[in-house]
DNA sequence: ATCGTTTTATTTGTCCTACAAATAGAACGA
DNA sequence: TCGTTCTATTTGTAGGACAAATAAAACGAT
């Protein structure tokens, strides 16, 4: 498992075999570990290993620690870890690209949740986002308009896993229109001149009037630019 | 930010302070980060604590460190974490929901990306794993057998991050089948009673015919069980 | 006997020192 | 100039010490 440029630690194998007791197990939210002392003699390794281990678990929110009553397990927030490494000044362009794929997929996919859980208050909701977002230029809204009307059909659907996983990855948004801007332009001129685009208003639209079909065919036309964004080779 | 059951520890902080640190100058991989005696001297803590949160970084694949050359940034793999604490015994059902819920959403919405990326080759491997698939009962597949057919769906999408992020939260599937095999059957009764069913080799059909389309309503018929699963209150 | 208070023992959080192991870079030599 | 050896730096691991928190036990008053 181990590739020829990293070395395990004793922290890696200690935190490896922590897991694996937890799976092991079967154990439960409520459940407690043994306290550092005894996994430092059952593993025969010094308190510090053990320490770099459970902070690690801690960390991605696995177990809590609390004087006296020792390691307990608890049900982990999913998305800890990748909210911490979310650096898109980290990720190469193909990692970008991907992320758009993933924003792409869900917003297709999650159509049928959103007519599933639609309700007055939040169509209020998104009519209010729609009413205030200004034009920057020719059919082009501030990423903040963009956010907040995507956002709040994300928290639509209602899968809090999915709002979560979209709040994270947001940044890389931001992230491509700044540094990729041109690559976006032409797509949109190109929509605009065939009369295909398909604006915020024309989405809530559907959603009001509770047009499903229309919508799963409207939300993939409005992705087009981000899906010639990911598809085009030369960027 | 700090509720009132965790306490933040000294290693919490600085690891805050790194990960900001990163992103505030813009650092990207092959950077270094000061060592761990500068970082001691800078936060003015103890070795210990600047070990315990570095440690926590390189384990989320963020850095990586080397005696002698120090800390180093690395572009970090995205799921690391997700990947150490997905285990579905520690979690509640309407975290096993909302799983469900992001899977039907991803491979209805990578339909697109099926199409866009089909090959003969994926093509003869997805019907080699069709050809092979054995029923258990009527309409019913072994598990094995799903996943290997869904998994190369995900593949013949090409995103690599969403390959992975299928790959993690499989065990899910398992998991369901096994803790609530009763709420799938009479779904699949109804839908075979009205002759709705879509098969793994209606889906192949649709996918070798390139029927992008047609795949589109079928890929959502195909997943109404598990859609079922994640609607139904009473589970 | 019960309830509230104090004490005690346990456990995690932090600091410190020491040494081993790895290695980048300098010094050296052919 | 190139390959080798040496050196200094840096991370990895060990172990000891004490502080802080707190669950559980002991205690005391009503």
């Amino acid at each position: 498992m181990q590739t020829e440029f990293t070395t395990l630690t004793l922290a890696d194998q200690v935190e490896a075999k922590i897991i694996s007791y937890i799976e092991d197990r079967g154990l439960k939210p409520g459940d407690t570990l043994p306290t550092e002392f005894e996994l430092v003699n059952t593993f025969g390794v010094s308190r510090n290993v053990v320490r770099e281990a459970m902070s690690r678990l801690r960390m991605l929110g696995l177990i809590q620690t609390r004087p006296k009553r020792g390691i307990i397990i608890t049900e982990p927030p999913l998305l800890n870890g990748l909210k911490k490494v979310f650096n898109p000044n980290l990720f190469k362009l193909q990692t970008i690209k991907e992320m758009m794929g993933l924003r792409i997929a869900l917003e297709v996919g999650i159509s049928d949740f959103i007519f599933n859980n639609r309700t007055e208050k939040l169509i209020e909701e998104l009519e209010q986002i729609v009413a205030q977002q200004k034009n920057i230029s020719i059919d082009m809204l501030s990423v903040e308009d963009e956010m907040r009307f995507h956002t709040k059909i994300y928290e639509m659907a209602g899968n809090q896993f999915i709002i979560q996983l979209n709040e994270i990855i947001q940044p890389i948004f931001v992230f491509a229109r700044q540094n990729y801007q041109s690559n976006f332009a032409p797509v949109n001129n190109q929509l605009r001149d065939s009369n295909e685009i398909i604006t915020h208003e024309d989405l809530l639209c559907l959603i009001r009037e509770n047009r499903k079909n229309d919508y799963r065919e409207a939300i993939r036309t409005h992705l087009i630019p981000y899906w010639e964004f990911i598809s085009n080779k030369t960027v």
